[in-house]
DNA sequence: ACTTGTGAATTAATTCACAGCT
DNA sequence: AGCTGTGAATTAATTCACAAGT
């Protein structure tokens, strides 16, 4: 794909590496915090520290956005923002259903960094008519019922499925049939979604299992002691920051 | 690292790629529920199917475990799930403190799949000394205060932090003071963290902001309609399941 | 003098495709 | 005949290192 990609207006070259689209909210974070100790400018060094990865990675990324720093200077923070928000689509409003209200989807409802970026909770829906009216975060729950209706009315495009694994398919396919095109799953479980729809998951038990893999490795590597040629410092995998390779995350589920 | 490996036992190379590490608990979680209906051997491609992968991939990945397989016949689910569980380090036992017990740290504790696997609530900690005493999820929550006592005591190695972002540092801090080397983060915050230490990170903000890019993209093409040679099928990226590269998450936070 | 932006080099991950074993 | 295990090829991501601009 870099070898022969079909010949482009050449000032912005559609496709933006899935790697680098995922550092942009991190780097959104720290430029959002910059702004708000009202910081005009940042340089790429001092702007990775911030969002814990190393500079070249950082300009590279920036690199496919556009031509957006200033040699010699650095980035405009208020104008950074902005390019970034725009590219990540945050500049429009995202109406997001979340269907499972226990521990977790409370949890997720509550959450103050969902309004604070173009996220908005549209509805909180829950299979137990006991919990229909309810007010969680301020906005009363819904009944499993109104899940179509409340999903086209408002034009939903987003879901967050928090909801008991076994439940998790059966929501997952009443969302896409009602229009929804991406999904966020807690649920630990697999989704089969068809072509178009874009699903992440978070999985808590994942990431503690790769959590255990890496502390059993550190375990065993006190022992070992190697006795052979010993490369001293680089050996070691570069730990601590930096997630690795792959996008898993772990699913929390309530009960 | 692929070229000058130093010599090894050749029945098994050190060093499993993360992407792999990442991998495993999902061809676990698959292997776990053939298990439960009591099938007795699976090939990559129904294992493959059930965990979300394409067969070449799982069959890599194993490959870096050892050869478990049959040719002609398939995997022995009982013999891959104690192999996987081996490499992951789930056949010890993982004493994990949750620190921060709002709404997510309730949902966490409360999650059932922790103790199936490999770990064990050894404590759930909270800053405010109201909640000293209450028991969530049939556990007491206890003080900040006791937090070194506690990990020193249990040999806690795993941390989990669900605390507000402002605390996230300073309760990691502590932490790894006091002996914790992995940390699973779900406050929205870069954690600086000593050599030798391994983060992750679960960030609800970050996943829904990379869903919301793609979404607008979606949007963004129905208009397109590139008149041009247009690629028909494998053009576009292969949505759906397939988390991408990168190991990004998004951070949780109760208010 | 300083910092961005980016080709080129390197390293990692994925996918192909088939030899090798059951 | 069927399915694993794996070299080889491909594609993606990261890092290097420096030319180019302020």
């Amino acid at each position: 794909m870099a070898t022969g990609r079909t010949h482009r207006p050449a000032t912005r070259s559609r496709g933006i590496p899935e790697a680098t689209v995922a550092r942009l909210p991190l780097y959104l974070r720290a430029l959002t915090a910059l702004s708000e100790r009202s910081v005009p400018t940042v340089s790429s060094e001092e702007l990775a520290a911030a969002a814990g990865v190393n500079s070249a990675k950082l300009r590279k990324d920036f690199s496919y956005l556009g031509s957006y720093g200033t040699r010699g200077v650095g980035y405009d923070v208020e104008y950074l923002v902005y390019q970034i928000s725009r590219e990540l689509g945050l500049t429009q409003d995202w109406p997001v259903v979340i269907v499972g209200i226990g521990n977790l989807g409370a949890a997720l409802a509550n959450y103050g960094g969902f309004a604070s970026r173009g996220f908005r909770v549209a509805a909180l829906i829950d299979a137990d008519p006991g919990m229909a009216g309810k007010p969680v975060a301020g906005i009363p729950v819904q009944h499993t019922d109104e899940l179509e209706k409340i999903i086209q009315d408002d034009g939903v495009s987003i879901g967050v499925i928090a909801t008991p694994a076994g439940a998790a398919q059966q929501v997952c396919d009443r969302l896409v049939a009602a229009g929804v095109t991406s999904i966020l799953n807690f649920a630990p479980t697999v989704l089969n979604v068809p072509e178009g729809v874009d699903v992440r998951k978070v999985d808590l038990s994942i990431e503690l299992q790769i959590l255990a893999f890496h502390e059993q490795r550190k375990a065993g590597e006190e022992a070992a002691a190697d006795p052979g040629v010993a490369p001293p410092a680089v050996a070691r995998k570069q730990h601590s920051t930096d997630q690795g390779p792959d996008g898993d995350v772990p699913a929390v589920m309530p009960a």
